[in-house]
RNA sequence: GCCCGAGUGGCGGAAUUGGUAUACGCGCACGACUUAAAAUCGUGUCUCGUAAGGGAUGUGGGUUCGACCCCCACCUCGGGCACCA
């Protein structure tokens, strides 16, 4: 008998697959198309984690059981590389970011494939090359053409140990998400991408697409729509100013309560109104105070109300014309709303909790109707989002470079598209410069060019993107990645993209950033008529961690982490498969246990187990053949009636993995497979038809044994080109069932009855059962309940 | 503080969505095979009780013939947002 060689199996299949080509997509193939994207990983020197075999492997099951089911399916995958890791690895070591990529994407490359994952490397791309960026600057010329990229003297967030502005996403509790070092406020000229004119969409459209209800809920958080009115408070007259002071209101029915106004610090009116300020020297150090205020402290647990009052200037309440003081405060936000808000500190937590440390007036008046209000003192009904336009521009190397060109007469001139890529030059040093210029400023080489326009001197753009701009279009280059003249071409697109990318996995890590982006890049490409539909994904789900023994995060740095290629080496890369997919539900995170590993092997053991049997079964039938020249019809039956449950069970179990497939329940999928096999092999001769509908389910979960078993019965064409088994609906009926009888709600005995039985039949029957006799004599039975199929459950 | 989600054996977790709680797997114990070990197979494994039976799904209440599931209050943990008017 022939043992389990998992060594042997995996990577004899894994070069036939590789050679036979059967992963790969053709554009206007066999089959309806379907498309299921994983998110593509950032080669790291860490190497590929057990998380990424986690939503690796699911999505191979679903795309593996799709092709089974007739569709032409795209599997692709490739890499993000730009970044900050490689970056710092590249200062670090001094070698170049482009040499420290290849060397991490060869890595990633074979330990993926090592896993037998059915991607279709022939499409696979790389943000990092410039036959693939030269795109992502293009599309970037294009929303600069719309207007919707621009450069702004803005407040950035910066962070001092990097040297990097970072965008209010990457700033996490006033703090450099990267490197945890404390982030200041900078003035700086930032190229922006105007995803604010996208926020109504982008909220709306959740409606039409299929993500999980908690991302959709993430999203919409993030975009923060709310709907209020603008107000306008105006100055006192008695001070012969015209000023008028907006603030925006969700509680327009709180009006009356509104005893004072605030304006953030940074608002323009608080410089306008200088003159008329009384005490400008205390504003004034005020607004200079918050100024320097790092984040940190601005956003902490404790934090304490500051503010200032503009003493000699009084604003009037539109609603019952009562003056009222104005104050500059930073618990008002410059960048949301209008800056501004009436203060209702009867309302309001916040303007209370201020009122009370100025000993502010704290009135209780009642409530009146939100719109007549509005409309009675002149406001409107407006819609705010809290989501900010993009900060687009880093000042570091390893991005793509912002293809613009700044010439003193003709402004921000954009490279011409016939002159794209714009190259990433090679730099000798890749640090940061101390001024906040991308190394890129100091290669006056490069810097120095000609103005596309005037044809006279000018600089190169020094800033390059954030590294969400690559994966912010890839899925598209994905239809068609070698296109030299388009990012992709219609037909592609049209071909792969008619309804979106079909299913899309990722990690929740994702949701506010790189979905939202990605969603605005591809609505913006819809408005050009360049891509088919104004959503990129169908359909969006996520996984869960994976944590390391014991729940704890994996880190390198506590040593906890598991390196697949161990598991893949010891046990086999289906087991680690099956594994990773039983560990839990797949959108919970999971803690690791090395020890459990080894039933998910013991599993796959039985299969083979079972194989054998099969094999010796039927070559001692051929035997038999071959002496008795024919095999009896008593031997035929017997095997037959043997066989009877285990078929049962089997069409049972495909419909389960079937639905649990859809549904990603994994682990439930694996433990009903685990069922069957335990019964198949205790049956010890099971026919080779049942048994190959069997390895056909299981054949999108463990690839490589499944062929293996699967060739060596039928030895034709691959499992995984097989037709997905259809369950036989008849088969899946029990004849007779097992119901439980209660007493009182209470489990008492359970009863056989055969599954079409009237309800008066049951009653009858259990009413007679000398296991409740005993429950019920001398009781009056008051009520006897029958839930068919289910539950038998006697009230006395 | 706000918004999601989750609390079930020693452990990871099932439970047809209101109908026989603890499937499947790990671990553990005993047994078979073996000179022995490993592997494998078999049996057992929520808890109290000799048994009949009782009690258990974070805690306390409620609805129901019947609740892990629904409602109310609370506790704990994970994730997201956070002075967003």
């Amino acid at each position: 008998m022939q043992n389990y060689d998992h060594k042997k199996i995996e990577k004899k299949w894994q070069g036939v697959w590789e050679k036979s080509k059967i992963y790969e997509a053709k554009t206007g193939g066999k089959g309806k198309p379907f498309y299921g994207l994983i998110e593509f990983p950032y080669p790291s020197g860490a190497g590929l984690h057990v998380g990424h075999i986690r939503s690796n492997t699911a999505m191979d099951i679903i795309t593996r059981k799709r092709r089974m089911e007739g569709y032409n399916v795209l599997y692709p995958i490739g890499w993000d590389a730009f970044g900050l890791p490689t970056e710092n690895y590249a200062i670090k070591m001094g070698i170049e970011p482009a040499k420290v990529t290849k060397t991490n994407t060869d890595i990633f490359r074979k330990q993926l494939k090592s896993v037998g994952f059915g991607f279709d490397w022939s499409r696979e791309i790389d943000t990092t090359n410039p036959a693939y960026y030269k795109w992502t600057q293009w599309i970037f010329l294009q929303m600069h053409k719309k207007g919707l990229a621009y450069k702004h003297k803005t407040e950035i967030n910066w962070c001092e140990k990097c040297k990097i502005g970072l965008a209010n996403e990457e700033v996490v509790a006033g703090v450099c998400e990267r490197c945890g070092g404390s982030v200041i406020k900078k003035e700086k000229e930032q190229w922006m991408l105007a995803i604010t004119k996208y926020a109504d969409r982008l909220d709306k459209d959740l409606d039409d697409v299929n993500y999980l209800e908690k991302i959709k809920i993430q999203q919409r958080n993030w975009i923060g729509k709310s709907e209020g009115s603008e107000i306008e408070f105006k100055i006192s007259s008695r001070q012969g100013l015209a000023e008028k002071i907006k603030v925006f209101t969700t509680r327009a029915d709180t009006i009356f309560g509104a005893t004072y106004v605030v304006l953030a610090p940074e608002h323009e009116l608080v410089s306008k109104l200088k003159l008329q300020i009384s005490n400008w020297n205390e504003v004034e150090s005020y607004i200079k105070e918050v100024k320097n205020k790092p984040d940190i402290e601005r956003t902490a647990e404790d934090k304490v109300k500051t503010g200032i009052e503009l003493k000699g200037v009084k604003a009037i309440n539109p609603a019952n014309g009562e003056e009222v003081p104005v104050w500059i405060a930073d618990y008002v936000l410059a960048t949301y709303g209008a800056g501004a808000i009436m203060a209702v500190p009867q309302h309001d937590d916040r303007d209370r909790e201020f009122a009370t440390k100025f000993n502010l007036p704290i009135i209780d008046k009642p409530l009146v109707n939100a719109k007549e209000i509005t409309d009675k003192v002149g406001g409107k009904i407006v819609t705010k989002y809290k989501l900010r336009d993009w900060v687009f521009s880093r000042q570091r190397y390893w991005g793509e470079p912002i293809p613009i060109i700044h010439c003193e007469k003709c402004g921000y001139v954009p490279v011409p598209e016939k002159d794209l890529p714009v190259l990433l030059p090679k730099v000798k040093s890749y640090t940061p410069t101390d001024n906040g210029e991308s190394p890129l400023a100091i290669i006056s080489k490069w810097v120095n060019t000609t103005c596309p326009k005037c044809k006279g001197k000018a600089k190169r753009e020094t800033d390059t993107m954030p590294n969400w701009a690559g994966s912010s279009w890839y899925f598209l280059r994905y239809a068609d990645p070698k296109n030299k003249k388009e990012f992709a071409s219609k037909k592609a697109l049209k071909y792969w993209m008619k309804e979106g990318v079909n299913w899309y996995n990722g990690g929740m890590e994702h949701t506010t950033l790189h979905l939202l982006y990605s969603r605005f890049w591809h609505k913006f490409l819809y408005d050009l008529k360049l891509v088919p539909t104004s959503e990129p994904y169908m359909k969006r789900t996520s996984h869960g961690m994976i944590l390391a023994e014991g729940g704890v995060k994996m880190s390198k740095s506590l040593g906890n982490t598991v390196d697949p290629k161990d598991i893949v080496t010891l046990y086999g890369a289906d087991t680690l498969r099956i594994y990773e997919m039983f560990i839990g539900p797949f959108d919970q995170s999971v803690a690791w246990s090395t020890e459990s590993i080894i039933g998910s092997r013991r599993f796959l053991d039985k299969v083979w187990r079972v194989a054998q049997q099969l094999q010796m079964s039927t070559d001692k039938k051929l035997q038999i053949n071959t002496d008795k020249k024919s095999v009896s019809i008593s031997d035929y039956n017997q095997g037959q009636s043997v066989n009877f449950s285990i078929e049962k069970l089997l069409h049972k179990t495909i419909k389960k993995i079937e639905e649990d497939i859809e549904s990603m329940s994994f682990n439930t999928a694996i433990s009903s497979m685990m069922i069957l096999v335990n019964e198949m092999e205790k049956a010890t001769n099971v026919n080779e038809k049942d048994f190959k509908m069997f390895l056909q389910i299981l054949a999108p979960f463990a690839p490589h044994i499944t062929e293996e078993i699967w060739q060596n019965l039928d030895g034709k064409k691959s499992i995984h080109l097989s037709s997905w088994p259809k369950y036989d609906k008849n088969k899946i009926i029990d004849e007779k069932i097992m119901i439980g009888v209660q007493v009182n709600g209470k489990v008492r005995t359970e009863i056989s009855i055969d599954k079409d039985i009237g309800e008066d039949e049951v009653k009858n029957l259990v009413l007679k059962n000398k296991d409740i006799l005993v429950w019920i004599e001398e009781k009056e039975v008051k009520r006897v309940i029958y839930v068919k199929g289910r539950i038998v459950n006697i009230v006395v």
